[in-house]
DNA sequence: GACATCGTAAACACGT
DNA sequence: CACGTGTTTACGATGT
């Protein structure tokens, strides 16, 4: 009967985590929300498409129209490069097929934000400032691209039915062909000079400034870029010629430099995206570009020099014309790459590369992410993590040598989702990447110290710790009193802590001999923990002078742990429910490091003080709704009750408990001595 | 190197 | 007998 109940409720736990089946499922929909989210985007993108080439078509989309809608389409390629990004994040090594983009798991956070629309805050707020550099550089070249083949397109088919009309002319009008041909050109003309604001906005954000070099030099430090070096002369050559066509008169004007534009307002919007950008001090984003454009070489230096002169030659694409100083280089650039057709599509090759180049950096990226997690998180071998690995029994000194060979010989696994779930995407909490996984299981215990602030920890990061398979960096012990804690009674069952185990973490999802056994090792190991009988069978319970007291010795001297902690929480968890915790809390470890030796702790803790310290964390400390009976701070010492022993008495020196069965109740204040030797003398 | 803590494995007892 | 629950011991890893 129990037997059944009991494997029933543990079976359950996994059901019973239909709580947090909810929560995981969430998980599951938002993976699935993001790859549907893909799929819209896709759509949307395509549709835009379909907008644009109607466009082209039709010729009637005005300059303004059009810049709108490249703005648009940009920020819907933003949106699937995000997606993408953390797509490609959230899997690991498995994904080498770089089709990322398909169905791998979104955060759902991610996913269900880029369904809607991205505003540049929200996308900072996801993306690392590298990663908002290079997307948004993939933005301004994809818009960039986009004008040019619109303008192109445009000035071919005005070219061609400036002929035909040229050619029927003849027969019609002549007044009619005038205005005919004056729009037209005036078309023409408006269009360069959006054109060629845009250039220059371009320009200005150094977008375009850096190709030059891009094509000689780290083109060919890039193995698979998909443009090969040695096209590049073709490229830019062949592509000079599709731009020689239109020679007429209409493109002289709209050569014309002089034109200021009044349309430059138009431009506003695209510079707005950049601002983001400034604050952002990271070596990574723009420098991507900039950094590799210069060899830290000449011109670098002086300000006065341009981006696209260096080394006494020029350096625009397929040019290399040498010129004696800047001056001349100025004139140079002036009379041979001036606004031309023939520029125009230099310049438009060059956002390929540029294209390409930040393709197969976010290809690299990608590779570097999955390395890293794989480095960092452990092997993420491709084992289906369902199956629990058994330890199998019997061999015990054999599993020794695995376990200390494989720093996870238990379910580390991981799904090729969550692995490098923690990587990024999702703040694996109070991990810094290093401590992550440090090494072996006994690592966690390092940010157990600090313990109480597992609960806050716990508290933001636990959508985390649901569903990725990352170990909690908390002791066996402070989880249990954790899931003791949380509850109203704050008394458990055995079986209810491994449920709540196994709702709150994935990582107990599976491997489940191992750790029940740890857990009930701990519970029995640790006086803290009291066993209490209760009419339907035993409850655990949490005896928090204990477990205060044995912490102490570990935190003393090492400030570097406690840095650590507030390092590991300010990560993701650092916040206002922290910092309050922080401050009101009686903790005496946190508040103030010095005052730990066990003695005057223990001692210096009266039941209440040590009660608020206790739940150092926010939920129970408010013993306002819980306590039902009895002076809300005692608890724990209470119902303590538990066995005979010495043990009981004198955690409940503060405060007698129930009348229950309280057996030798006189402890002196300082058996914690006593109670130790007791159990060491029990134990011979 | 000693010591403390922690995690893991395992043996054992007991109750259902 | 099987299983869950508890207790205890042992060992290895890690940090101080």
């Amino acid at each position: 009967m129990m037997v059944e109940s009991a494997s029933e409720t543990i079976r359950s736990a996994p059901s019973g985590q239909n709580g947090v089946g909810s929560l995981s499922a969430q998980a599951d929909g938002g993976g699935g929300a993001g790859t549907a989210g893909t799929a819209p985007a896709a759509g949307r993108d395509a549709s835009g498409r379909e907008a644009a080439s109607g466009a082209d078509s039709n010729g009637e989309m005005s300059p303004a129209e059009l810049l709108h809608f490249q703005q648009q389409q940009a920020l819907q390629v933003a949106r699937q490069f995000l997606l993408q990004q953390a797509s490609s994040l959230n899997s690991p090594g498995n994904n080498d097929s770089k089709q990322s983009a398909s169905a791998v798991q979104v955060p759902v956070s991610v996913a269900m934000m880029s369904q809607q629309m991205l505003t540049p805050q929200q996308m900072q707020q996801i993306l690392s400032p590298p990663q908002l550099q290079a997307l948004l550089q993939q933005q301004q070249a994809l818009m960039l691209q986009q004008l040019q083949e619109y303008y192109k397109k445009q000035q071919e088919q005005l070219h061609l039915q400036l002929l035909s009309q040229q050619q029927a002319g003849k027969q019609q009008p002549k007044e009619a062909l005038g205005n005919k041909q004056l729009a037209f050109q005036q078309q023409l003309l408006q269009m360069q000079q959006l054109q060629q604001q845009h250039l220059l906005n371009l320009q200005r954000q150094g977008l375009v400034s850096l190709q030059p070099s891009q094509a000689s030099g780290p083109l060919q430090a890039l193995p698979q870029a998909a443009v090969c070096p040695t096209d590049l002369p073709q490229l830019w050559k062949g592509e000079g010629a599709p731009g020689q066509p239109a020679e007429d008169g209409g493109r002289q004007e709209g050569l014309d430099l002089a034109s200021p534009a009044a349309t430059a307002t138009s431009f506003a919007s695209p510079p707005k995206v950049s601002p983001p950008l400034s604050h952002h001090p990271l070596p990574n984003g723009q420098p991507t570009v900039l950094t590799s454009r210069r060899d830290s070489s000449s011109h670098e230096e002086t300000p006065s020099s341009h981006p696209l002169y260096g080394h006494g030659e020029c350096k625009w694409p397929g040019c290399e014309t040498l010129c004696e100083d800047l001056g001349q280089f100025i004139k140079h650039l002036n009379t041979e790459h001036a606004l031309d057709d023939r520029s125009t599509a230099q310049c438009r090759v060059q956002m390929q590369v540029v294209q390409q180049l930040e393709i197969q950096l976010a290809k690299e990226s990608e590779r570097l992410q999955a390395m890293m997690a794989h480095l960092h998180m452990r092997p993420s071998e491709p084992k289906p993590f369902s199956q629990p690995l058994n330890p199998v029994p019997g061999s015990s000194s054999f599993s020794k040598v695995t376990v200390s060979a494989d720093p996870f010989p238990d379910g580390l696994v991981h799904p090729p989702t969550s692995a490098a779930a923690p990587v990024t995407p999702l703040r694996p909490p109070g991990l810094g990447s290093a401590s992550l996984h440090g090494g072996g299981p006994a690592r966690r215990r390092s940010n157990d110290k600090f313990c109480s602030p597992i609960s806050s920890e716990l508290a933001q990061n636990h959508e985390f710790y649901k569903n990725a398979d990352v170990r909690p960096p908390f002791t066996y012990a402070s989880l249990i009193r954790q899931a003791i804690l949380e509850t109203p009674d704050r008394q458990l069952t055995l079986n209810e802590i491994y449920n709540w185990f196994t709702r709150m973490f994935a990582y107990f999802r599976r491997n489940t001999a191992t750790w029940k056994n740890a857990v009930r090792h701990n519970l029995s190991l640790h006086k803290c923990f009291v066993r209490v009988e209760n009419v339907k069978g035993a409850v655990w319970t949490v005896d928090e002078r204990e477990y205060q007291k044995r912490r102490p010795p570990k935190m003393t001297g090492s400030p570097t742990l406690v840095k650590n902690m507030i390092s590991g929480l300010s990560y993701g968890a650092l916040n206002a429910s922290y910092q309050a915790a922080l401050a009101e809390s009686s903790f005496p470890l946190l508040s103030s490091p010095g005052m730990l030796n066990p003695g005057s702790a223990s001692s210096l803790l009266p039941l209440s003080q040590d009660d608020m310290g206790a739940p150092g964390e926010p939920l129970p400390s408010n013993g306002s709704s819980s306590p039902p009976r009895l002076s809300p701070p005692q608890y724990s010492h209470q119902i303590q009750v538990k066995e005979e022993p010495a043990e009981a008495e004198e955690d409940r020196r503060p405060g007698p408990p129930l009348g229950a069965p309280n057996p030798s109740t006189v402890g002196p204040p300082e058996d914690r001595d006593l109670e130790e030797d007791l159990a060491g003398e029990d134990m011979s």
